[in-house]
RNA sequence: GCCCGGAUGGUGAAAUGGCAGACACAGCGGACUUAAAAUCCGCAGACCCUUAUCAGGUCGUGCCGGUUCGAGUCCGGCUCCGGGCACCA
């Protein structure tokens, strides 16, 4: 910088001065050169381990302000622990494969691995620049063969054990691209590329992971997580959605004249095979106990039967048709909530298996498909749904629940049942609700028409995507079929012939289904058990498969003949602390979960869960709403950093909210923090000669003894706020991660320093103290402004590498206050201050504050009733 | 509709049930400077009393109530803002 020259005559004045573009890069430098530098110990070490973790990120190509405070936040609990002697492991990736890829490369004309891979590079220069303490030398690139090979090898594995088959399922289909599209391309109904194309819902075979298998230690381990934030815990169980409830048989009644001229017509096979097994429809309910209030039975517009149905009645047919267009429609609105119960009565009745009363069946657009049997029991005096339904319909509503015994007038519905009783209910007339639910439940079991069970809104995770950027799934389609195969058949891939490579050098155009199924060289294969002419599965993973387990790579990243090693997994798992974006609550920590259970049943880990202790940071906000491109209230970090440097800019991250909350950014808030860094820059840069000094003078026990005793009271004052900071400090890290008050503490302990300047050039403080002070100082920086505390370090002649230095001890002697300011309260409200020494016995602090003047000019003419004594907090008069 | 958060000066925020507003930002005043920038020092919740000072008083953590010697903090009932889920039988 040539106006340093211009402004600064004298050297030593020059050398003063804060200036982050000089040192970051020299510091950058020196910590490039040294892969070491970060690389956790071998699973052999002694040494208690600390996995530390942040959420990898999408490879973009740009760092985004959310990335710098996730980094900023995970750095400076990686830095502490290593200070805090633990073997850390903190590692980086990156979250490879996915669609914007293949936008880029429509876009661009880039290939998607160039594309990816120049924004890998461009990112973790980013992230070197930042200083952030990775072990670059175990990082996961998810889009290379020698990651997403072992994807294809735990889909083996998951197909040999039952956990990957082939399943129909409900798609968003684009008729123009051709294609799948994820939820999220879905923009009000239409492909997000054809604002004219309506999305249909398809139904297609997919690849499914049985997740559900797991559905209950999913759920059940939620409790035995204490170190999971209860919203993300609570999202999951909303997500799981067990339900215990009970399913009934409800035996379909054919009314006479219907069925004949059903048998009239000529009946196509699917209706014969669908009237074959039409003998009962299965309802499930959570109220059993209700089922005497049961004045309807209710199918969703899907429903196998109301397909059958359909056939013989056009009335029905249309109404059916109009239910699903309009279901379609509020879906494309995404507003299925804001729907309309509409309904159609089939002509059909079904006996109640408890009350031999025969009730009509109806098809309603509120019962949802493929959430419990697809059909209920429609109860609508102790259903609000159900109620709304009835209404509407004018279907009779009757209570069979009352609050109690003697109340029988309350409005329905009353959806109550804890306490409540049934009335009305025959047998079980007069029994208690969750009673009843289970005795009614064995009794239909018992008689052969119902059973308890237990239904989850969770289901299997689809996997399949008809996308180019992503996982080949390891299977191959045998033409002709051989020996226990039939033609088309599934073969998978021998685990030996992995991986199955994904084709560079393709076209990438915007229609057409899977990529991959029109690359012949990839698609045409040989079946490779009987070697007869064979497909290959074109269609790739969901790129969730990656994250699932890519904390795990970490541990032996480099590993070519497994995902990694069992010792060394377990020696770092579980992952101590896990951080990262609330967005991710559900989906990506619902997968890593069940990917960590099955791995645990394969054998190769030993732990359960993935993580220990999560934390999720909160947003970054500018101008009051989240940063993005379209509100233009983007900060970019390159920006900040070259203004006013790394370590002011993750400082400000961590100083302007506590971790947790959303975090306005203000830029003024940055140009603060880089004030506050060249502040201590210039008095540890002053002092440094002092600091040196003392160290090369001292001899061990002698220097330690010295500087805590014979101290005038300036050094005394001084030590006691060091000592203080370093507790409080201490503390946040291992529990609230209040970050911002403990950068509050630094400035405080700072603030002093400058006041004492004077005390110091003048002798008043101890060369000894002012080092022990100093150094503790750049330790306490060490973990959020690592390039000018590393700096400083050197310059204090401190020895070693910054980051493996014990972290300082807080000395509870040296941090105590010899003097109290005490406040004095008369009926709680302030009236005085006094001060008292801090060993004071209750008694005698009283005393002090009842002699104190503003205190009896008050109590004047009053009767004291009760005196609280607070220890070193306060005194309390109680008067009348 | 349901489930979670949150609400404190002009702004970001701080406060094991114990002096509300630490620490900063912006602001104002001063020092340094020919001047500015930078830096340093000081002031700073609102209102009232006072010519002004010194000092003093009243009110104040979204609203209403409660518990307590004492409530930003705990309890009950609301309002508004943010997030998640949403006909899950």
């Amino acid at each position: 910088m040539p106006e340093n020259e211009n402004n600064f005559a004298g050297k030593g004045e020059e050398s003063n001065r804060y200036n982050p573009a000089e040192i970051e890069p020299r510091w950058q430098a020196r910590w490039d050169a040294d892969p070491e530098l970060y690389r956790a110990e071998d699973h052999t070490s002694g040494k208690p381990k600390f996995y530390c973790l942040e959420m990898l990120p999408y490879p973009s190509g740009q760092l985004h302000m959310g990335h710098v405070r996730n980094y900023a936040i995970g750095d400076a609990l990686a830095r502490f622990m290593w200070m805090r002697g633990y073997n850390v492991l903190h590692p980086m990736g990156w979250d490879a494969f996915g669609l914007p890829a293949e936008n880029a490369a429509l876009k661009n004309n880039t290939p998607p691995r160039q594309w990816t891979l120049s924004n890998i590079e461009a990112m973790r220069k980013q992230m070197r620049r930042m200083g952030l303490s990775y072990d670059w030398g175990t990082e996961v690139t998810t889009c290379l063969p020698d990651y997403y090979r072992w994807n294809q090898w735990f889909f083996l594995k998951m197909y040999e054990q039952g956990l990957a088959y082939r399943k129909s399922s409900k798609v968003n289909w684009c008729p123009k691209c051709c294609t799948v599209l994820a939820n999220e391309q879905v923009v009000g109904g239409h492909c997000w590329r054809h604002e004219d194309t309506l999305v249909e819902q398809r139904e297609l075979e997919q690849w499914a992971l049985r997740i559900t298998k797991y559905s209950d230690e999913l759920l059940d381990g939620l409790d035995m997580m204490p170190g999971w934030p209860d919203k993300v815990r609570t999202m999951q169980r909303n997500w799981l959605g067990r339900s215990q409830g009970t399913m009934v048989d409800f035996a379909v009644a054919e009314s006479g004249s219907e069925s004949a001229r059903q048998l009239d017509e000529p009946t196509p096979p699917a209706l014969e095979q669908a009237r074959a097994g039409a003998g009962k429809i299965t309802v499930f309910t959570t109220r059993v106990d209700t089922i005497f209030g049961a004045t309807s039975i209710q199918l969703a517009p899907e429903h196998p039967l109301v397909k059958a149905w359909l056939a013989d009645d056009a009335q029905l047919a249309s109404a059916v048709e109009k239910m699903l267009a309009e279901q379609q429609a509020a879906r494309e609105a995404d507003n299925l909530g804001g729907i309309e119960k509409e309904g159609a009565f089939t002509g059909k009745h079904a006996l109640n298996p408890f009350t031999g009363e025969t009730l009509p069946i109806w098809v309603a657009n509120y019962i949802l498909a493929d959430y419990g049997t697809g059909a209920i029991m429609s109860v609508p005096g102790h259903d609000e749904r159900d109620f709304e339904f009835a209404q509407k319909y004018g279907l009779p509503i009757k209570r069979v629940v009352a609050p109690n015994v003697d109340t029988n007038d309350l409005a329905l519905p009353y959806t109550g049942e804890d306490e409540a009783v049934l009335v009305d209910s025959g047998e079980w007339t007069g029994e208690n609700c969750l009673e009843a639910q289970d005795k009614m439940a064995s009794f239909a079991e018992a008689n052969g028409f119902g059973k308890k069970t237990t239904t989850y809104r969770l289901k299997d995770w689809g996997v399949s995507r008809q996308r180019y950027w992503g996982t080949p799934i390891p299977m191959v389609y045998c033409t002709n079929g051989h020996d226990g195969v039939p033609a088309g058949g599934i073969v998978p891939v021998p685990e030996s012939a992995l991986p199955v490579l994904l084709p560079e050098h393709i076209e990438i155009t915007q229609e057409g289904g899977s990529p991959l199924g029109k690359v012949p060289e990839f698609a045409n294969t040989a079946c490779p058990v009987c070697g007869g002419p064979a497909r290959r599965e074109t269609d790739t993973m969901d790129t969730f498969v990656d994250s699932s387990w890519y904390f795990y790579r970490y541990t032996d990243a480099k590993n070519a003949s497994a995902p990694f090693d069992s010792a060394k997994a377990n020696y770092w798992f579980p992952i101590d602390q896990y951080i990262g974006g609330v967005e991710h609550a559900i989906l990506h920590l619902i997968y890593s979960r069940f990917w960590t259970k099955v791995m645990r049943d394969l054998g190769l880990i030993e732990n359960s869960e993935p993580a220990e202790r999560l934390f999720t940071q909160g947003m970054v906000i500018k101008d009051g709403a989240k940063m993005s491109k379209s509100k233009g209230n983007v900060v970019s970090p390159d920006d900040m950093i070259e203004r006013y440097g790394a370590d002011a800019t993750r400082m400000y991250a961590l100083f302007a909210a506590p971790p947790d909350r959303d975090l306005e950014w203000q830029e003024d808030g940055v140009a603060g923090v880089s004030r506050f860094l060249s502040r201590v820059y210039r008095l540890a840069s002053k002092y440094a000669p002092v600091v040196r000094a003392s160290r090369s003078n001292a001899h061990g026990d002698e220097a330690a003894a010295s500087a805590t005793a014979g101290q005038t009271p300036a050094g005394q004052a001084l030590l006691r706020t060091l000592h203080q900071t370093i507790a409080k400090i201490t503390t946040d890290f291992s529990g609230r991660w209040h970050f911002n008050t403990c950068i509050a503490a630094i400035m405080i302990l700072v603030n002093e320093l400058s006041a004492a300047e004077t005390a110091m050039d003048s002798g008043d403080v101890a060369g000894i103290t002012i080092a022990e002070i100093f150094e503790a100082l750049v330790l306490l920086l060490a973990p959020f402004a690592p390039f000018v505390a590393a700096e400083l370090w050197e310059q204090i002649g401190g020895e070693g590498v910054l980051f493996r230095q014990p972290w300082p001890e807080a000395d509870a002697e040296l941090a105590r206050e010899n003097e109290l300011e005490v406040p004095v309260q008369i009926n709680g409200k302030l009236v005085s201050v006094v001060k008292v020494s801090a060993e004071s016995e209750d008694e005698t602090i009283k005393d002090v504050a009842m002699s104190d003047e503003k205190v009896r000019t008050r109590l004047a003419g009053k009767t004291l009733v009760k005196t609280i004594v607070v220890k070193g907090k306060l005194v309390n008069l109680v008067v009348k």
